[in-house]
DNA sequence: CGCGATATTGATATAGATCAACTAATGTGG
DNA sequence: CCACATTAGTTGATCTATATCAATATCGCG
């Protein structure tokens, strides 16, 4: 089913089988996007959220020197604008990386679901919060930590989000973003992300190369990165209320 | 009553009598924490939320040199941990800043109350929203902006959520927080955030001093922060779906 | 083949950190 | 009510992480 990686990346939640078929039922036929192209913009009305079936997106904000500031990058199983559904209207940009298949839920529909199951519409809530948590250690990667610590940072937190859903080999994963893009990702620039991979690299920590990340040392390059995987909700299996 | 400024400050969602009436009996007596108190930690679970009657509250991470990430400001109005409820466990401290009163919501409260009541339910979600949409800014400010914008930003962000619960007067508010914090917030050193307040201060936009912030000349302020309020969403009524 | 996108490396500049000293205000216990 | 500690703010001198500017390398692709 397309919703299969659904919560896989954010299981806290267990949806049962009627509800994920609803969910489902929800879904328009999955559609293929092009890589590097904004399909939502600041501003914006919405009134359908988009599920990542598979590739990268990113959401990002435009400053005034021309460069965008990325504040989440979203891998498949995410609903990439679920809280579009209660904001309507969307405060960032919203772009593919790689080239992505995607499927849309109409805000109508997903209204009439969650009166017939108010716990999906927890669920949905969960999720939601979740990328405010991960916002949250955005902010502190930001703040807090150094160039090698906030590559290491973003890292790691892909690849826990990853290996939550299968997209993880030995080690190693897919990774569509350019040098570029996580300059815009970690507030740097790309020379500096540039030195950044090599001082990584060199001390055996990860591979960044080829669109592919390989973890060499997972735990110095958490501990490098102050890395707590708690806020990513992975460690336990809680009904909501 | 308590919830009088609830949603003034997040005042898309308009809540109807009984909502709010039902809403407000769902609260605690309020309560007065004193100032500079952490009151949450991280990992906590949570079983009920709060709601912040008067005063400022703040959310942190401690970073490994000791230092806080502040992630969150909260004013009056808000419901500071209101994610905490499908979340269960909080991924940050919080903490009081100034004296503070707060009313306290137990979660298997919000339950029946959302059960009753499926609109409330979506202006709570919308809510948590809210603070996501902070959230975004708070990286684009440190990602993208220099020490005067960081500084700025805070301050324009502040004086709008303020000035929509009606704690502005002649174009000065109340406000808290420290140097020390306000470095925190923004990722900066307190010595450094002391410096950019002379500039600003000397520049005319904006004079910091004895817990109180007086705007001098918005526009410029607004511009040197690359303000733009949409993200509060507080220029249109809309009712949820 | 040649062109745009991406990655790499070196040289230099700078915003902000760090270290240090001092002031002013506030509180507190004797 | 004083002596002294504590907290917050201010300013100067120096250091450093990262930005900026510039050149070259590599690679996929029309």
């Amino acid at each position: 089913m397309l919703t299969d990686n659904f919560l896989r990346g954010r299981r806290r939640q267990e949806l049962s089988d009627i509800e994920r078929r609803t969910l489902e039922d929800v879904m328009s036929a999955p559609v293929t996007l092009p890589r590097r192209q904004t399909v939502t913009h600041r501003g914006d009305v919405v009134t359908k959220s988009t599920f990542l079936v598979s590739g990268f997106m990113c959401r990002y904000m435009d400053g005034a020197n021309g460069l965008r500031q990325l504040v989440s990058v979203q891998t498949p199983g995410d609903f990439v604008d679920l809280h579009g559904y209660p904001l309507q209207r969307l405060d960032h940009d919203i772009a593919t990386l790689g080239e992505c298949t995607v499927a849309y839920a109409p805000h109508d529909k997903l209204t009439e679901l969650m009166e017939r199951f108010p716990h999906l519409g927890r669920v949905l809530w969960f999720s939601t919060l979740l990328d405010a948590a991960m916002h949250r250690e955005w902010i502190f990667r930001l703040g807090r930590l150094d160039a090698n610590g906030r590559v290491a940072h973003m890292l790691c937190e892909t690849y826990a989000r990853l290996d939550a859903v299968g997209l993880v080999t030995d080690g190693s994963f897919a990774w569509p973003l350019t040098q570029q893009d996580l300059a815009e990702a970690c507030g740097l620039t790309a020379v500096h992300v540039n030195r950044t991979l090599r001082v990584l690299r060199e001390a055996g920590m990860v591979e960044v190369s080829d669109r592919v990340v390989n973890m060499l040392d997972w735990n110095r390059l958490a501990t490098t990165a102050e890395f707590q995987a708690d806020y990513l909700y992975f460690d336990d299996h809680v009904r909501t209320p």
